[in-house]
RNA sequence: GCCACUUUAGCUCAGCUGGUAGAGCAACUGAUUUGUAAUCAGUAGGUCGUUGGUUCGAUUCCGACAAGUGGCUCCA
């Protein structure tokens, strides 16, 4: 008899061989029915395995962790075995859990595989989940898994198989496909009762794209319809709150052919964000001790030697410009040029913190595929800044640039995202890296214990950083779940060097400066695109481009209508007038779906008592005001920022 | 850049297997003068992304290019 012990602490007896499931069923048939894996001493592993030692047990049901990864790593199995029989001789790569669902990655020797070919594929799955087919483990030396797959001709296992040795090997079999796979899995098939392949894309085989372009599936498996429902709905909702269609409707911004890919249009109602993040940002920067400058949008070739981007970000810059056999790039970024603002004249230990902010117009060439409405552009606007500091000064200048994210954060509501330390790879120094081995770690620390001091939650990851020194960046998700950086604190102490900047110190010597590049409100670009999505369009007064709208019963009234709108634009409240020969019913709906925060609605009772009547978008009625005391109360809003 | 898909009126979308296009909303005009999410009627609006080819004939089939979309790679 062996030993389980389980999560709350109880103890129980079991013969030796005992597998989760059993004791699953032990407890209750409907429990069992549940059991999509085991979690054994802190390992997920097949509910079907035996055990024959004492040991912890967790039972993993689809909301446990593993227990849903494992039933979409089965799935995917099952996608593998359709896909195989629809597409005979089709080669596998690998075919992984993701956070949504699960791929498989496939050469399909030249075959083309089309939506329609991914709904027979859905049914398939469906009729093979039917059949009950259980997974079955088994272990297998690597002499015989290379013969396996050798007689198959299957190139990709074969590869998997090179750095995997026996008593590492197993196969998992359900119906008759037959897969090399570490496992777990789920007991059988019958448990994946709804099942939905979203989309076909290209993947470069092991990511690299020198490699032969695989096939890749992406799909989703649920226990019940009503789940996958549940997350189809999702879908939609979150498509709603997509960015581009935002924009598009709220006339934020627009592309065009003739303009060019990944070049951002902004619209009036777009420029109205852009001056009020601006405004904000020059306040708080102005309190934080920056100066502001301007810089030209390019510069010279031999800048970007200096600066070292040149041989590192090359492709990603607009090819150079030639006059009078010079040539000029466009700024790709804007550090060099305040470089060269901070050296135009001699600085001291009393000139330092020496910061410098500007928002910054560069120009990046993304590779097309890369384009991605707001989020990832060509022509940006950064919110950029650089302190100058002294080492001594370092760890409170980082941690002020910490702070004004926190700041700005609480100001938006942001709360949704996750501050990553960003660090070097040693394998990539001196190719994406400065060749500074010493100064990484040293760097590296002084962020990590800044964040520490912060108290911070944050995950450190290895190969993020820049060329030119560790940062911390603030990573957010797009509404279709895309990862992108938002804003970003970066330690440069490859830069300093290479345009020799330097001060004097209290000892009358020439001493070398730190810089931090930082962008705490990212680019206007990225930034709108998040905050469109963020708010769902419905931005706070002080951020929306039209803060009220003033909406008379009739033409009737239209005089009083007018007097209201001056009073509120002598007030500096952006208005309009809705003077259209329509029923207050349609005015309202209009205005509700441009999602106008303030509606004021005029009528006879109004303009007798010389009153307005209040509606709150997406909220409906709220009652009536004096004119003056609704001026009063939203210009106090607008001022304090406040995102409801 | 790579793989795949998409591109029809200002917007959202129809248009089967080739015979030069249609709806709703928006716009404009008129009637209506309206009380908290769509008043009615009429009018106008498209070289069917661009460009080659096949064909008697191309929005429709094929190619190239551009832009967009889903991924991959990339992301200072």
């Amino acid at each position: 008899m062996i030993k389980i012990t389980f999560p709350d602490g109880a103890v129980r007896e079991y013969a030796e061989g005992v597998t989760a499931l059993d004791i699953a069923k032990s407890i209750s048939e409907g429990l069992a029915r549940k059991i999509l894996a085991a979690s054994v001493n802190g390992q997920v592993q097949d509910a079907t395995k035996p055990i024959y030692h004492d040991a912890s047990l967790k039972l993993l049901a689809w909301n446990d962790e593993g227990g849903k990864s494992t039933f979409w790593h089965s799935s995917a199995h099952l996608m593998a075995e359709a896909v195989e029989s629809l597409f005979p001789g089709t080669k596998f790569w690998v075919g992984p859990p993701v956070d949504n669902g699960f791929y498989y990655d496939m050469d399909l020797g030249g075959k083309q595989i089309t939506e329609d070919d991914l709904r027979k594929l859905e049914s398939k799955m469906a009729e093979l989940a039917k059949k009950n087919e259980v997974y079955v483990r088994k272990e297998v030396p690597k002499a015989e898994a290379v013969k396996y797959f050798q007689d198959k001709g299957d190139e990709y296992k074969l590869d998997l198989l090179q750095n995997l040795n026996d008593g590492e090997i197993t196969f998992y079999t359900q119906g008759g496909f037959t897969d090399l796979c570490r496992g777990p899995h789920i007991p059988n098939t019958s448990f994946i009762k709804a099942i939905k392949l979203t989309n076909i894309a290209g993947a470069y085989w092991k990511g690299n794209e020198k490699n032969k372009m695989l096939t890749r599936i992406y799909g989703v498996t649920f226990p019940s319809q009503k789940e996958l429902d549940e997350y189809l709905a999702m879908l939609e909702e979150a498509k709603k709150r997509d960015h581009r269609k935002l924009g598009k409707e709220l006339s934020i911004y627009t592309m065009n052919d003739d303009i060019g890919a990944g070049l951002i249009l902004w619209m009036p109602n777009g420029t109205v964000i852009i001056e009020e993040l601006e405004k904000l940002a020059k306040e708080t920067e102005q309190a934080g001790g920056y100066k502001r400058v301007v810089t030209p949008h390019i510069a010279k070739e031999n800048l970007y030697h200096t600066s070292g981007h040149l041989p590192y970000y090359a492709d990603s810059m607009f090819p150079p410009m030639e006059m009078d056999g010079e040539k000029y790039y466009l700024k790709a970024m804007n550090c060099p040029h305040h470089h060269k603002i901070f050296d135009a004249e001699p600085k001291s230990y009393r000139d330092m913190p020496y910061r410098l902010a500007e928002y910054g117009t560069c120009y990046r060439y993304e590779q097309s595929g890369e384009l991605f409405g707001l989020m990832r552009v060509r022509c940006l606007h950064m919110n950029d800044a650089h302190i100058y500091c002294t080492k001594e000064q370092f760890a409170q200048e980082f941690k002020a640039v910490n702070d004004m994210y926190l700041k700005y954060f609480k100001i938006f509501g942001i709360d949704k995202y996750v501050m990553r330390l960003s660090l070097h790879d040693p394998e990539k120094l001196g190719q994406k890296y400065v060749n500074e081995p010493e100064l990484w770690l040293e760097t590296e620390e002084l962020v990590r214990n800044v964040l520490k001091e912060t108290g911070v939650p944050y995950v450190e990851v290895k190969g993020e950083g820049a060329f030119y020194g560790p940062k911390i960046d603030v990573q957010i998700w797009s509404a279709i779940g895309r990862e992108f950086t938002l804003a970003t604190n970066q330690v440069d102490f490859a830069q300093p060097r290479s345009f020799k900047l330097s001060f004097t110190n209290k000892d009358n010597e020439a001493e070398t400066p730190l810089i931090i590049h930082r962008a705490p409100l990212g680019t206007h670009e990225r930034f709108i695109g998040f905050l469109l999505e963020h708010y769902a369009g419905k931005f706070p007064v002080w951020l929306a481009p039209l803060q009220v709208k003033v909406l008379p019963i009739s033409d009737k009234f239209m005089d009083y209508a007018q007097t209201v709108l001056q009073s509120l634009k002598n007030a500096d409240i952006r208005c309009e007038l809705d003077d259209r020969n329509e029923k207050i019913g349609k005015k309202i709906r209009d205005t509700e779906l441009a999602k106008v925060p303030y509606m004021l609605v005029i009528g006879e009772k109004e303009m007798n008592e010389n009153r307005i009547s209040i509606r709150r978008q997406g909220k409906g009625d709220a009652g009536s005001k004096s004119l003056d005391e609704f001026i009063g109360e939203i210009t106090a809003e607008i001022k304090s920022r406040k995102s409801e």
